[in-house]
DNA sequence: GTGAAAGCGCTAACAG
DNA sequence: CTGTTAGCGCTTTCAC
């Protein structure tokens, strides 16, 4: 014990000089002699000083500190975006303080308001569930409105003017069922678990158009939008009825739900039927058969999304951007059919 | 815009009160009449006043924030730790600001540094692989005596005097082995690829325990301590030259390696080897087959850490504990022998 | 080249 | 019951 934080005035004081002058000696400033200099910076270094970083900020009004809200930390995509974000923050000195909204509207406000105080600089977040079902976004508009920048990634909504950073998720779907098309299949049903989502809603449209533009038709029952809980049934009543050669399951949950339920009920990957699917690449690679995902490239988003954050913090004038990250299909042997033997 | 954060002193011009005035109103203190209260406080909600947490953290020279460094954050098993972290931080009304030292030595003591100038009022550490091997913990020490606890957990070191919160892992791993003995396996293999940890370290010492109780000697050669792109090729070629019925593997990279080499090979998982491994119920429930499995209980393990650190910032009086948390063993597919046909 | 003083936003001891 | 004042630790303008 004993060795507590030095402060500047403390410093002053031994040296029987100045706060300011040591203050100044510190930031290298010009006004100060070379010797006095020197004295400071040794003193300084032998006590192991360091800015009390609360005082800076209160004075500069500036934190150098990003506020993440993600509505869930057990989530391969979500933890993948934090990295990003935590990669660019590390490398431009900025620290980040996490916050989870559990999905929930009440806690997402919550976080808000409690970051929303001084604490940080700007926000990045990813919609709560809960809060896109309500459709009530006041909470991000006070922020912005307040001075501190939003950046929205993947779980976005028009209704706020700020930065956004997402996938395509209409034109992926459209192509990942375009992938399973390409491969032969023809009666290729979608499952979801995420169905009151945005994102959700936008992989099901791209899933519709690649079906009609393909087929001319499509069958409403070959679309499963239900709970983890509920899918397994769901599917298993839906492989009994109608014959499947292909599945797009549109997030982790309903790939899993959906590999294990074909399995199970004896069909055979990929020969009978081919899937593709949303996880992340230790899962994929790991399943038997290993599976073939869209490839979200969460660690490209928080990067976008931080680099986005600063870049405003630093200049805030420029117009809200809204940018696209570019997904791709990575093939695994989920939808590598042996040739058929006939 | 324009509707810029609005302070104290706002608040009493436009009232025509004092200050001080404001603020005891706004912290309802007996002080002050419940006419001025009201009328304070009416504006304050009017104006969505919050205090600048910066100030009051400057003033009171407390921050309710929890700094915490990771080895890593693209992990199952921190992940759920910092999950646990966040529960309880939450609940008790701190904010959590997350660094990761990649594992990096340098990253370590630079995100420490950063962490101990006043943004935070104690840490919750995993020590990083690099500085582990390298034995310099000095950073702690520093941290500690300047004013911050630090509660490790998992990767911790006898080294640092502090609180700590960790699994047994020495006699886990017996038990884990014992797993393997009481299914009938004769001939255990163990793999690692984290040799250099000191968790690694006691979980082959357990194993070597378990071993040597039962059947009264070691196989050297059955222990395959390399790294995650050489253990395909090690286990492979252990496979074929030793008689194998039962493996452990003592982290998450090796048990998928396992899991996927043994196939390959042309074993079958349980019947001809049998396989227990470290891995999140996710992946193992998702394996083929499913993965018997010691359960870390990493969110208890966050949860636990968070409560020790809170604890001692209420009451920094007591003696430093160490909290061993229980594991268990979720037993699934891999280890469950279909009866011998013989 | 150095120092005094103000102020970031807030709280609280002390006066009135 | 209300207001004045000092001060948390720091930076910075302005005097000297």
């Amino acid at each position: 014990m004993g060795k507590r934080k030095i402060t500047v005035k403390e410093l002053a004081s031994i040296l029987g000089v100045s706060i300011s002058t040591v203050s100044k000696s510190l930031s290298d400033s010009y006004e100060i002699s070379d010797k006095t200099k020197a004295r400071v910076q040794k003193l300084a270094k032998k006590y192991n000083y360091k800015p009390n970083r609360i005082a800076v900020n209160l004075k500069s009004g500036k934190t150098r500190t990003i506020g993440v809200v993600l509505p869930s930390i057990l989530n391969n995509f979500f933890t993948k975006v934090l990295y990003g974000i935590e990669r660019i923050a590390s490398q431009e000195n900025y620290n980040i303080i996490t916050c989870i909204s559990y999905e929930s509207y009440d806690k997402e406000v919550s976080n808000m308001q409690i970051l929303s105080n001084g604490s940080i600089d700007g926000l990045i977040v990813a919609i709560a569930e809960e809060s896109q079902i309500k459709g009530d976004f006041d909470h991000f508009k006070e922020s912005i409105e307040e001075g501190n920048p939003v950046v929205m990634f993947d779980r976005v909504t028009d209704l706020v003017d700020c930065d956004k950073v997402v996938v395509d998720d209409y034109n992926n779907a459209f192509i990942a069922t375009k992938h399973l098309i390409d491969i032969d299949c023809k009666n290729i049903a979608l499952v979801s678990t995420i169905d009151f989502l945005g994102v959700g809603q936008l992989r099901v449209d791209g899933f519709k158009k690649a079906i009609m533009e393909s087929f001319g038709e499509l069958d409403q029952d070959l679309i499963i939008t239900t709970n983890t809980e509920n899918l397994e049934y769901e599917l298993t009543q839906l492989l009994a009825n109608k014959k499947i050669d292909g599945v797009f399951a549109i997030d982790e949950d309903s790939s899993l739900a959906a590999v294990k339920t074909i399995k199970s009920q004896g069909y055979h990957i990929p020969n009978d039927i081919s899937i593709i699917g949303y996880a992340g690449a230790k899962i994929a690679n790991n399943l038997t058969p290993t599976l073939t995902t869209v490839n979200q490239h969460g660690i490209t988003i928080g990067k976008s999304a931080a680099k986005t954050l600063i870049n405003r913090l630093n200049n805030g004038d420029k117009e809200y951007k809204k940018k696209i990250i570019e997904v791709d299909i990575d093939q695994r042997e989920s939808t590598m059919k042996r040739k058929k033997i006939l």
